[in-house]
DNA sequence: CGGGCACTTGATAGTAATCAAGTCCGGTGG
DNA sequence: CCACCGGACTTGATTACTATCAAGTGCCCG
């Protein structure tokens, strides 16, 4: 999966679309075909890729770093709903549907995509049933992740809240350390505190906590070195 | 929509399968065909459909009456994830990946079902790619909706969860009504509580102050009379 | 190396959970 | 049809917890 990544600015060797799971059953002569209809764009960390209420008219992949597809209250609270990496799609929900974008999209560090315009996508979808299979597979995921959320945030206390989200990064983030795992955030403590539901104070005062009974050891702001990970699936529980 | 009802014991007049929305692309012979595939089942109100982590090798239609889906914490908390009505269908998660089911589910009212097994489901799939976007479709409103519960959990205050429950009731079950609209509410205090995280208690309270306000009126216990929608909408902002 | 921003930590207040009685609804049986 | 019973609902008092407000500290980037 990581490996043979299209380093390329433009991803003009016509590989880069063999890098989505969502065209992983077409063969190389029909991912050439789609490599053309493919444009590119670039975003810098903190720009908005899309804004919440606009109108899409591409499936954007994203070839490159990390998003946050979030809302904004009226009185300025904001709740993610979505983190999307290298490989990840959205704007789908809106293609098919012809609605305006649920949520915001702002990129968490510069950020390299892929579109594909809606007549296109439409046609592929058509041309390609198999594609449409998978992006059925991939939002079904996606309702897992946001039933676990809705339960943790409904029934669980917030310490558990934490780990959770902790183990969810450790899983899709983190790298083997001799001490344990290395997790890389992919958010700020308010970042975090978005994801869940809470404040970034009562965030920080948890994960202090976590620290303090020798769970995790936080490196800096950005990495927390995870040492107990049997302990953290407890406190989920 | 709820025109012709096939109000038969057993379905068998062959025409169950027109009024669910994944097959409304099939026309009355594909129809008949499917109908034969299909069997039939009854619960009971309180009668569990299917356990949390059982494995499923059905699509389930729902035909008459509501279920809900919910989990239960290891201490004993409900959450409530969906609430499912006539046409409606579940189960579809569980036979594209083969995975044991994220739920329970209960007949909240007694429930008439179609089951359709996962070998001919995942045949109709291949032949009819059109059910495929279907269900894609109807995948992507409860994206919408959980995204939508996430969000009130997340950053709403309580009053404004509950409003935001009592529209989704009035929308889905709501009738005209002199003064308003009746709303035949699909769960108890309890069960509303459990669908937004909340106690009955607090739920209990929050629909007094309502009252109070001049926004609903209940009768009796299982309906409401929504005096204000306005007022409740309002509310939820 | 310095400055700004993110993070931590502490004190206080507000809100919902919990605990605890009562009341009312609704179904059942006479 | 009415009376009765049990479960669901309401209401009140108290407790627990997290948001908020406020200050200080430390990380990270230029």
């Amino acid at each position: 999966m990581t490996t043979s990544l299209c380093t390329c600015k433009a991803c003009n060797h016509g590989i880069c679309a063999q890098r989505v799971s969502i065209f992983s059953s077409l063969d190389e002569k029909q991912l050439i075909k789609i490599t053309d209809l493919i444009t590119h764009k670039e975003y810098k960390k903190g720009e908005l890729l899309v804004m919440e209420g606009e109108a899409m008219d591409s499936l954007v992949i994203l070839n490159g770093g990390q998003v946050k597809a979030f809302r904004t209250t009226q009185d300025g609270r904001e709740q993610i709903l979505h983190i999307f990496s290298e490989g990840d799609f959205f704007g789908e929900r809106n293609l098919l549907r012809d609605h305006p974008s649920a949520y915001s999209i702002e990129a968490l560090e510069d950020v390299h995509v892929c579109l594909i315009h809606k007549r296109e996508f439409q046609k592929l979808i058509k041309e390609y049933p198999d594609i449409a299979l998978k992006v059925m597979e991939e939002l079904c995921e996606r309702l897992d992740r946001l039933e676990n959320t809705v339960e943790a945030m409904g029934t669980r206390p917030v310490e558990a809240r934490v780990s959770s989200v902790l183990l969810e990064f450790a899983d899709k983030y983190g790298k083997p350390h001799p001490k344990g795992t290395m997790i890389e955030l992919p958010l700020s403590r308010e970042g975090i505190a978005h994801y869940i539901g809470l404040t970034r104070e009562t965030v920080s005062r948890k994960m202090s906590l976590l620290q303090e009974e020798g769970i995790l050891e936080m490196v800096g702001n950005k990495r927390v070195l995870l040492l107990d990970r049997k302990a953290l699936e407890r406190a989920v529980e």
